[in-house]
DNA sequence: TTTGAAAGTTCGCGCCT
DNA sequence: AGGCGCGAACTTTCAAA
């Protein structure tokens, strides 16, 4: 579990910004030959840095027009990794957080309509091991999963030991 | 803006699931020709549907190990556009969102330490137009950006009309 | 939408530093 | 180790039908 050193940076940093740049592209944008970028970007997979790319679809155009943050309280009983089980079958949760707090998750839900909301918070607040549910309904995204920018990318370890 | 049909739609599943597959591969997942669906990607992209494409990092392994959620107070005079403008501003700010309730926005803040946090936070307090933070520190994040299941994806006419 | 073809890309391998 | 260049196979990206 090497470094990742400044060049993979800015690898990452390309690669964030535009999955799809060809080998050759990156190469050009990081100062090595294709090959080179190949083989590091095979490391990065490989070790785990980099995890996989999706194409971003903006999700109104697909019907999904409505997107809620969720609190999930457990009961006295609830088992916190049984409920994150079941979160993670629900496949209007998109994204699922274990918070500090007096709620054990924090799930972004998207839907089509609030009708469908009020169904989805309604199955959610009926899972096992669940006591409540405390919604915030979105009204517009104005930025979402931005690429934070290459000088916020850093080796860990110098992070840990340089402040 | 025309209608997203079958095809689209699976084509989409396939990008989001994998964002670097081929034209070629693409073709033969959905049953057309390399320049098919080339053709089809292209206004995807062109029409908004497709936003981009991009590689997710494991945020631990780039020095970012720490997540919040923040909820943002407007102050009195606060003006919710300057807000919005000044926390896209901010590199540790992943997304942010306009919500209904007394916070104005609920944001997702990544740094790479608690130290860190403490003075982004202080940060986003003093940004013009901001009265009061509230924030949910995530203590691990179960999953994230889930590409939703194919059957998720519907015509945004016929959702609408059919529930 | 398909085919066809030129230009460009991927990716393994061996050599070099 | 890690980077480079080569080369065969494959992919992209046109235009024509």
């Amino acid at each position: 579990m090497p470094g990742v050193d400044d060049v993979d940076r800015r690898i990452i940093a390309a690669l964030r910004t535009n999955g799809r740049v060809t080998y050759a592209d990156l190469g050009r944008q990081v100062g090595l030959s294709a090959s080179a970028v190949h083989e590091r970007v095979g490391k990065l997979e490989t070790t785990g840095v980099i995890t996989g790319y999706h194409a971003v679809v903006d999700p109104r155009t697909v019907g999904l027009g409505v997107t809620a943050l969720v609190g999930i309280q457990l009961s006295d009983n609830g088992e916190q990794e049984e409920v994150a089980t079941s979160l993670g079958r629900q496949p209007e949760v998109e994204s699922c957080y274990a918070v500090a707090g007096d709620e054990a998750f924090i799930v972004k839900v998207r839907v089509g309509t609030v009708d469908e909301l009020e169904h989805t918070l309604g199955r959610l607040r009926r899972l096992e091991g669940v006591s409540r549910t405390r919604t915030t309904v979105v009204l517009s995204t104005r930025f979402e999963g931005r690429p934070n920018p290459v000088e916020h990318y850093g080796d860990p370890d110098v992070e840990q030991a340089g402040r």
